[in-house]
DNA sequence: CGTGAGCTTGATAAATATCAACTAGCGTGG
DNA sequence: CCACGCTAGTTGATATTTATCAAGCTCACG
């Protein structure tokens, strides 16, 4: 059900893609940008529910997210489930897979979504003539492996309402760092998968939406919430104990 | 107070040392082994209590633990701290500073422990006559990031009895690849160590052991510990609910 | 041999899950 | 286009798990 969205002359590329400045192109050179718009030959529209990946999948690209939300998940053999990312426009998945050369976890679209496809040979005969790149693939797998730290802090040692505070303020910047309001916006995500992600029950999830609302810190009617004092929602973390 | 190990003619080298299947050498031929012999060029001694590197320091190299054990953890801005790894000789450290080329957490002997140092330079250079070391390099970074995965899979769904056995099936098993018994060894962690880096308390994790030892699955007196029951630890976290 | 860090164990409190009932809103098909 | 049905979400009551507080123990080490 993917579909193939093949280049053609007249399509955006990397050096004039708005993501330009949170995707593979970060600090490159006007000149180094120029090369890098032979990188990406293809897209794919994933729509919402479909997976573009699973676990075991042999890896021939990583993907850079164009517009929409994937989520990826990790499924382990006694069936336990647990989401790994959310991943929002500029940013890339796939990269965990480039351990074994199999993809370590399932993606799928929390919305209709369009990625561009990195293909691994491509992307390894580009890096020789293009040192940036090659740089930058190791940045990303560095933030990738900080960003897993950073939920193994929340994971395990932050209460349920820290974990939910930090979700929300996490999002809120990304958000901001696309353009979009950091203050009112549509999580394209359900209470279960929030709790997935933080390790919690939807159950949970809910209540503390409703004692954020209860607070004056946050309105929320569904997937739409606005938050109403960030100071407040960051406070809920950042405390020393 | 760390002590450097300048390698000699005499010195042990990649091509010969024990941990070469389960370090950097991994299946490199032996053409490509004698190259790695020019690799490493210093050695460091980490007394017990002594911190190899710190959060924030400028990555120059990274490590292969000789023997020894290591933890790494990382420490929030609001004072919470986590141990995000415990490494036995033949893994590499380091690995997680690659991103900002600063690192990422602290590394801290939990014994008297020796590393060979990898310099990122000497790293690269040798790199691009040797594609394999390339492609080990990478195959790291992605096992650095599956285990990380695995660990968020434990701290989000498992519960506590559940994440301590699979902690020590996962400590018996990469004991074993190195030559130990995997039913009776020492763990070199105190219970406060296991309990950060399980996300539990140390009174928990104490009530676990014990807990554990009295349905005849382990044998334990303070850190050593012999695994009676090995099935039946594993049942504690393979069933399916 | 004494001493203290690390460990154990018990009693109690707090956090979160579970089970259950109900509601809202979305999408679909008549 | 509206009504129906279904999924996602909310809220309450209760159970379970884990943390917290407290006291005592033990073993390794000087």
């Amino acid at each position: 059900m993917l579909t193939s969205i093949p280049i053609t002359e007249m399509s955006p590329r990397c050096s004039t893609c708005a993501m330009g400045q949170l995707c593979l192109p970060v600090g490159m050179s006007q000149q180094d940008l120029t090369k890098m718009d032979t990188l990406v030959q293809e897209r794919i529209r994933v729509h919402k529910g479909e997976t573009l990946y699973r676990m075991g999948d042999p890896l021939t690209a990583v993907y850079a997210v164009r517009f929409g939300t994937l989520k990826t998940h990790v499924t382990t053999e006694d069936g336990r489930s647990q989401i790994t990312g959310f991943h929002l426009p500029g940013e890339i998945v796939g990269l965990d897979g480039l351990g074994e050369m199999q993809h370590a976890s399932d993606a799928t679209a929390l919305e209709d979504t369009e990625v561009c496809v990195v293909r691994l040979g491509d992307l390894q005969t580009l890096s020789a003539d293009l040192p940036s790149l090659q740089h930058q693939f190791l940045r990303l797998m560095g933030k990738e492996i900080t960003h897993d730290q950073m939920m193994l802090v929340t994971l395990g040692s932050m209460r349920a309402e820290e974990r939910l505070a930090a979700f929300l303020i996490n999002l809120s910047e990304r958000l901001s760092a696309r353009g979009y309001s950091s203050t009112e916006f549509v999580m394209r995500m359900s209470r279960e998968e929030i709790g997935s992600y933080l390790g919690l029950k939807l159950e949970t999830v809910s209540r503390l939406f409703s004692r954020f609302a209860e607070a004056g810190l946050i309105q929320i009617r569904q997937r739409h919430v606005k938050l109403v004092d960030l100071a407040g929602i960051k406070q809920l973390y950042s405390r020393s104990c």
